[in-house]
DNA sequence: CACCTTTTTTACCAAATGGTAAAAGTACGA
DNA sequence: TCGTACTTTTACCATTTGGTAAAAAAGGTG
């Protein structure tokens, strides 16, 4: 028995069950991320994945399983950069840094910025919990650490959770709404150009 | 016959049906921005417009075509804060004023924002075309427009696309990601913080 | 190789869903 | 009020979809 419920004991995974596992995460990412969770179907995944419905429900609970610890294993990979903001750095630098890091995870993992986009858009019915217990605390920490940065007067001055905000919307939306953008931008260096306007945005923002 | 083909004489729809079609739009925006469009059922459609899904289809010829029509009509709209840039005005004044009524659409109308938002990350599947009829020129014209003014040096040298993707995308994102501002901003007048947030990210990266 | 466990396939199923046909009911002008 | 055109309901249907049971196949180990 491959599945793992509340009583059994875990075993190791063989390595047929890790490379499944893995090519059903990676196929489930490519439809969920495109299609929205109620959009993408198990026989897509299934396709996508070189694997009948039936051995997916052998890997995984459900649909739904599949979609949460999709999101769940994203969270950690998405707080990376504001987890290495250094308080001790110097504000601005600092600050830039974290910019041109999201943008940068915009640009090489569009699929999941959009999975995630998709999940809020809809109300954040699956994780939920998860941004009170993982997010809302880093949010806050660094929000006030931006504060306390303005404060002592190494930043103009800013509402930390609004300049937060900006930063996101901003760098994620050249994943999340590629479609326009690639409208809107035919044949420009639409990356380049976007590191350097940021890059000014928050500059002109935040330089003391 | 309500319904209108290609063939046929338009004539003047009947008091029912301007309603009922009012009707099933408001109950369809309401359904297709909490859903998406895949994740919404012509019977919750139905259940909100207080009509059976029989009569829904009567006066539209399928799901699609609700979608369609919401889609197409929200553009007008959507776009009316850009068309009303005034090229003879104070450039800084005409942009802080765009930023502000583009957020108060966020306010004031956050299903459509969602709605629109749900369709561009799915690929535009729907609007595609009327994107590149309607949006492109508009944007072409207005980013030229704000790359004059600074050439004039009323205003910073900026990228125009690049500053229009992070209004969209700074002041979009209340609307859309509502989910998680609310987690992290509880109890806060999100609204109005924003605002002042916005103006000043404007005005340090524009004001000469 | 023989045996037991893990993995995969085949053949299904029940519910949900978009949509249709046709009868029943309603509005309204002559 | 009669007749016609418009509107709504009832009763369906075909397809899609998430999911299951159980047999067959494949792995691995003594």
């Amino acid at each position: 028995m491959a599945q793992i419920g509340t009583d059994e004991v875990e075993t190791k995974p063989s390595r047929i069950q890790l490379r499944n596992r893995r090519k059903i995460l990676d196929a489930a990412l490519e439809v969920f991320s495109a299609h929205g969770f109620r959009g993408a179907t198990l026989d897509q995944i299934a396709r996508a994945a070189g694997l009948s419905k039936p051995n997916i429900l052998y890997y995984f609970a459900g649909k739904e399983e599949i979609h949460v610890t999709l999101l769940t294993a994203l969270m950690d990979t998405w707080l990376a950069p504001m987890r290495e903001i250094d308080p001790d750095g110097e504000p601005l630098e600092e600050l830039l840094r974290y910019v041109k890091r999201k943008l940068e995870m915009s640009r090489a993992y569009p699929r999941e910025s959009r999975l995630f986009a998709n999940e809020i858009l809809q109300g954040a019915p699956m994780i939920g919990e998860g941004l009170k217990a993982d997010l809302k605390p880093l949010v806050d920490r660094t929000a006030q650490l931006i504060e306390r940065w303005a404060s002592e007067g190494r930043l103009k001055p800013v509402d930390g959770r609004h300049l937060i905000f900006s930063i996101w919307a901003t760098t994620q939306h050249y994943a999340d709404f590629d479609a326009q953008v690639q409208v809107l931008m035919s044949g420009r260096d639409v990356h380049g150009d976007a590191v350097s306007f940021l890059d000014t945005l928050y500059r002109r923002m935040l330089a003391v």
